[in-house]
DNA sequence: GGGCAATCAGACCGATCTGGTCTGATTGGA
DNA sequence: TCCAATCAGACCAGATCGGTCTGATTGCCC
């Protein structure tokens, strides 16, 4: 039920990007500087997020990194996805894993699907432009 | 943003203690038959619940485990925290932990806050007595 | 009253995954 | 053509998780 510092790092990072405005060109050295995290941990979250199609990239001397989408077009759930992997509480959520012996029996199984498509709607409903406004906008219902 | 087997399986073992109603002593052995969870892996989560106060348990012969509170009052939120510790998504959200290079800089920390309270609020809102309904009763703003 | 069986409780170990570092491949400019 | 700067991928140490085992405690039976 925790973040990996991958992922926080990936969140920062982004925004770090966003404030950078589109179309500019920046390297992962340069968002590392700003945001403190470590140079090479940088670059490889920044690969895991060009992979993921969030960020683009060009390499070669003057090349650098820049968002694939309009920073309100992108949301934490996109980012923790492309970190992480699928949004998914538990294995059963998503159809076609059958890991679970219970299968059937398992009267949580549809419980925890309510319970991740809310969780998925808290990350989704945040996006990165709102991550450079000072109230918050996320439509929590907490 | 998945959650860990032992709190996946609590849940689940929670579930089938609830379905004894309260006052019926189990052994975690007979829950770990239930469920399919490995007998040795259903003691060691049950110890973890004793001590968080989700069960009360007895030593023994004829001893057992039983639900410290009736159903309706124990919802998943509860059981993960017992398990997992506090819900937090990020290091920076739970005051007093200062790990965070950024601290005041980073746009990104209150939102967080946010976000955190939203997937609070959706394992708070879906108690292990709703866990028997086939019915889905979250509350889930999705 | 003593012994036994059943249970929970804690400590130990292996495996998996995360986090971090390093080196190599690619590209544009001088 | 050479060089510098950048991204991309492979490699390794560390930590956490998951599972198993053994021990301590307690109630029942003889």
């Amino acid at each position: 039920m925790k973040l990996s510092s991958l992922a926080d790092y990936a969140v920062v990072l982004m925004g770090a990007a966003a404030r950078h405005c589109g179309g500019v060109r920046v390297s992962a050295a340069m968002l590392a500087a700003e945001t403190g995290v470590p140079v090479p941990t940088a670059q490889k979250i920044v690969s895991l997020l060009t992979r993921a199609g969030l960020l683009r990239s060009s390499r070669g001397t003057g090349g650098g990194i820049q968002l694939a989408r309009p920073a309100a077009a992108i949301s934490l759930a996109d980012i923790v996805e492309a970190i992480e992997g699928p949004i998914a509480m538990a294995a059963c959520v998503d159809a076609g894993r059958h890991d679970c012996a219970l299968e059937g029996s398992c009267k949580v199984q549809p419980h925890w699907g309510a319970v991740n498509g809310a969780i998925k709607s808290a990350l989704g409903q945040v996006s990165l432009a709102s991550l450079s406004h000072d109230h918050i906008t996320t439509g929590a219902p907490a």
